[in-house]
RNA sequence: GGGAGCAUAGCUCAGCUGGUUAGAGCACCUGCCUUACAAGCAGGGGGUCACAGGUUCGAGUCCUGUUGCUCCCACCA
């Protein structure tokens, strides 16, 4: 018998006891299990900094859905989770903390104390994601929970690092960098922000050495620079500045003679055609000077300001600078022009603030090498993008991928594992902490201060999570992973990265699928983000609607790779979904007084009906569940339980239970117990809160339907003849509806049906369902026409035509104008057809079934033809 | 400069390998508190699927071009 469900469904009070009741039950445990087939997803970790918000909602409820649909399948389903530990934003966190509660910057605190603040910082809010991970129904196997910096990755970071770089793939060397002044650290290139802004085109004039008077003139967006400036360049092509190729020119303010060289580099027509070379802080620069032998002079620190190599200015600000030395130019007479110009600026992503290019000694991965077979795994098909176009992406990156730049002047993060020796100089790189220089045996050694890029170990994660680099029996059963889920905003960061070092470490890519999703902006299409204080906490909306409507949400109505808008009038519409089950349910068990959900023998036609739809529903949604079709999914499921569910099947089964057979009243209890069930499994990888919830109500075997078997197609219940005959039926019902209602008929008053048909048996079943949802009071099946149309109003279907005795409330022009609409529609729908069907090439070429549905479409209209035809010369 | 995406009902979006008279949610109109559900039921209005060509028996769906928006990548000072 079934336990009765409360009256109001209230998703607060059912989800966090159903989730402990998941996981103290060990629900979410990945077994490596002999006879299974294991399906692995690792969870993209999320910032221990973080709050959790609608991005990681969405990434977690696709996770969620496809590994409970591949548990349910009867997959070894493994979902590892964790957190990263974040470099920057952690170190800029608690710094800011620091700064705020106590007036000291990390210098004050020192290396070691200001790394046991961020600890304890990690300890306090790496918890806590965890907990807001866990309410949006997280299956993850919490035991098995993982942190960048703990000593199984660390181990992994250490092995990669080594191994790299005694494969010569990673190397240190002094190369123009990002660095940003404000976190005071390199960048890799993808952390540069690049942002329109709008500046300056500024055109000084450099005096030549040897020609008092004479000058040629630069143009710039970085007039600060040019206290660094050791060279100007032309275009060799170029007849204006032909003349001044090798000689030299003298850098104002500096006064100093920089060379003139010509490079093909430089662009004829763009400013003036010189520019100034400022090797030290300017990519391009840098190239050219190397071509050239220019000096190359830094003018920056690292917080941005000039140093000593810029003279008076020295000390101040990098933007002050700008100013001053605009200022100094101008009142020498130096300064001949000033554009407006925007252009595109690097900024931190971090940060935002401006990212400067200077030359530094830093450690980089050698990508070309490692790019290849990254390349290559996604070209042949071995990892695939979903949806594909976004290989693409992948692809145009990693070919023109420069250089990983992984070493940042932060504590927080894995130190490099390089040290120095004072007496010969040598590195000393080494899988253990070492007591003495590998080669001259001095103790005299000290490690290298930086730390690495925070991608450098999250690039580990599927296969550092599973013990790598011991060979543990999980690594070997669990990985390669299957899909990893993300949005297209970390493809560069975090997904390239993961494929090549799987590839190169591993020998195997980490993953066969990458299942991209968009971002979740807010209503108005724009970025949720703190500083616009547009974000919707998921917590909220969990709190108000449930996580089972949130993630519904989250997954209908758009599609894969696509951003999304949210609006919480659609978590209302969900959340009233789950409302509909929830009733349905409660319906069914006020009903119920069988006590398991087993099929009958016997079944009725609107059984077969629900059944054989029902078995459709489940082989379609199993088909776009594994293609990552999750929304189209979930809308089919939405669909089948609304309407073919509640509104029909519900409705047809209230003639038995009302009646007074007592064997059919509990034929139908089982049929719609048994089609619930199938229901709440086929829900539950999107709403598994509601779903166990009123499983663990009803009938069942099994302790949890989290781990029952997901249905299968049957054959046996493709009723596709009854499926048919119960839609004629329906169609009368449809048509007597919109009849009554379109004639403003008091829903209170029943009439009398009369329903004429050339097969009355296909409608007889019908008598009861007319009675109940046609309003009829009585019902005739016939097949002869009521000999007197007087005071009747016709109701015509394809299959059938039906007499209503409420004439008096027709308005006879009305009438008229109605039919002859619906009979021109009729007409047009059938020559379309018609044309359709005498077209040879179509009959010839079109598959047969698409030509049948055809033919039968066009007798059946021409039926409904028929039929309007006459009731419109009834009417006179 | 290169690459990708989007354009379908008033709004936000589905529509998978081309094949019923193009759908959903919200909004709107009408009538209903029908003992599962007003967080609901029944009915209804509303779209020449951006534009122009093409392929095909057949195009919202494939191809080409045009227009208008997005986004990503890229070293033009």
């Amino acid at each position: 018998m079934a336990r009765e469900l409360p009256k109001v469904y209230e998703p607060q009070s059912v989800e966090s006891r159903i989730y402990d009741m998941w996981e103290s039950n060990g629900c979410f445990k990945g077994h490596r299990d002999p006879e299974k087939k294991p399906f692995t997803i690792v969870m993209p970790p999320p910032n221990v900094t973080g709050q959790l918000h609608m991005g990681h909602a969405m990434d977690a409820a696709l996770q969620d859905i496809l590994i409970r649909f591949k548990r349910m399948q009867g997959y070894a389903a493994l979902w590892v989770p964790g957190t990263d530990h974040a470099g920057i934003a952690t170190q800029i966190k608690v710094e800011e903390e620091l700064r705020n509660k106590e007036g000291l910057t990390r210098y004050d605190l020192g290396r070691e104390k200001f790394l046991e603040r961020v600890w304890d910082w990690k300890n306090k809010y790496g918890n806590r994601i965890v907990q807001q991970q866990k309410k949006l129904g997280a299956s993850c196997d919490w035991e098995r929970q993982r942190f960048t910096m703990d000593e199984g990755c660390s181990k992994a970071v250490r092995e990669v690092f080594v191994s790299l770089y005694e494969k010569d793939l990673i190397y240190k060397g002094s190369r123009i960098i990002n660095w940003c002044p404000n976190c005071v650290t390199a960048l890799s290139d993808a952390e540069v922000e690049y942002q329109d802004k709008p500046g300056h085109l500024w055109h000084m004039r450099y005096p030549l050495e040897d020609q008092p008077g004479e000058y040629l003139v630069v143009a710039t967006t970085r007039p600060e620079t040019m206290l660094g400036d050791t060279g100007v360049a032309v275009n060799p092509n170029d007849q204006r500045y032909q003349h001044l190729i090798g000689k030299n020119c003298i850098l104002p303010i500096m006064n100093r003679p920089i060379p003139i060289v010509a490079d093909d580099y430089v662009e004829m027509d763009f400013g003036t055609g010189c520019v100034k070379m400022t090797p030290a802080h300017d990519p391009n620069d840098f190239e050219v000077g190397l071509r050239h032998n220019l000096e190359s002079i830094r003018v920056l620190d690292d917080n941005g300001r000039v140093n000593n190599n810029g003279g008076k200015y020295e000390g101040m600000d990098r933007y002050e600078a700008r100013k001053a030395i605009v200022a100094e130019l101008d009142s020498l007479g130096l300064m001949e022009k000033i554009e407006d110009y925007s252009h595109n600026v690097g900024t931190c992503y971090r940060c935002h603030n401006d990212v400067e290019p200077i030359i530094s000694a830093q450690w980089f991965v050698r990508m070309k090498p490692l790019a290849e077979e990254a390349m290559r795994v996604v070209a042949e098909g071995e990892t695939k993008f979903v949806p594909e176009r976004f290989s693409k992406t992948y692809m145009n990156w990693m070919e023109g991928v420069h250089d990983w730049c992984i070493s940042r002047q932060l504590w927080w993060g894995h130190q490099i594992p390089v040290w120095y020796c004072a007496e010969c100089g040598h590195m000393t790189v080494s899988r253990e902490d070492p007591d003495c220089c590998e080669k001259c045996g001095s103790k005299n050694i000290e490690r290298d201060p930086d730390v690495l890029d925070t991608w450098f170990s999250s690039a580990l994660w599927p296969f550092s999570t599973l013990g790598w680099p011991e060979k543990t029996p999980d690594l070997d059963y669990f990985y390669p992973t299957d899909v990893l889920v993300t949005g297209y905003d970390i493809i560069f960061f975090w997904v390239a990265r993961m494929i090549f070092s799987g590839c190169e470490h591993t020998k195997k890519p980490p993953f066969h699928t990458v299942l991209i999703h968009g971002l979740v902006r807010d209503a108005q299409g724009r970025k949720m983000s703190k500083s616009l204080g547009n974000g919707i906490d998921p917590l909220e909306i969990i709190d108000k609607y449930g996580c089972d409507a949130l993630r519904f949400n989250l997954v209908t109505g758009n599609s894969p790779g696509n951003d999304m808008r949210f609006y919480t009038e659609r978590c209302e519409a969900m959340r009233n979904f789950a409302n509909k089950i929830w009733n349905a349910s409660r319906f069914l068990m006020m009903n119920m007084t069988i006590e398991e959900c087993k099929l009958p023998e016997m079944l009725e036609l609107e059984d077969k009906w629900i059944l054989s739809k029902l078995n459709t529903v489940i082989r379609e949604v199993t088909e776009n569940m594994e293609k990552y079709e999750l929304g189209v999914a979930a809308q089919k499921v939405y669909d089948f339980i609304w309407d073919s569910y509640c509104d029909w099947y519900i409705e047809l089964t209230k003639a038995r239970l009302n009646g007074e057979d007592e064997e059919a009243k509990i034929r139908a209890q089982q049929v719609l117990c048994y089609v619930l069930t199938d229901i709440l499994k086929l829900l539950h990888p999107f709403m598994p809160f509601i779903t166990e919830e009123i499983w663990q109500a009803l009938p069942h075997e099994g302790d949890y339907l989290m781990l029952q078997k997901w249905p299968e197609y049957d054959e046996k219940f493709s009723f596709t003849a009854e499926e048919t005959a119960m839609e004629q039926i329906m169609d009368v019902i449809k048509a007597v509806r919109t009849r009554r209602s379109e004639m403003n008929v008091a829903p209170g008053r029943k009439a009398e049906l009369t329903l004429v048909a050339e097969n009355p048996d296909d409608f007889a079943k019908g008598i009861p369902f007319f009675t109940r949802l046609a309003a009829a009071s009585q019902v005739t099946v016939t097949t002869q026409a009521p000999a007197v149309l007087d005071g009747l109003v016709s109701v015509v279907t394809p299959a059938a035509k039906c007499f209503i005795p409420l004439a008096e409330l027709v308005d006879l022009d009305k009438e008229r104008a109605r039919i002859a609409k619906e009979l021109e529609k009729a007409q047009k729908y059938l020559s379309g057809i018609e044309k359709k069907l005498s077209n040879a090439g179509f009959v010839a070429k079109a598959p047969e079934a698409v030509v049948a549905r055809e033919r039968a479409n066009m007798e059946k209209t021409a039926a409904l033809i028929a039929q309007l035809t006459e009731s419109l010369k009834a009417l006179g």
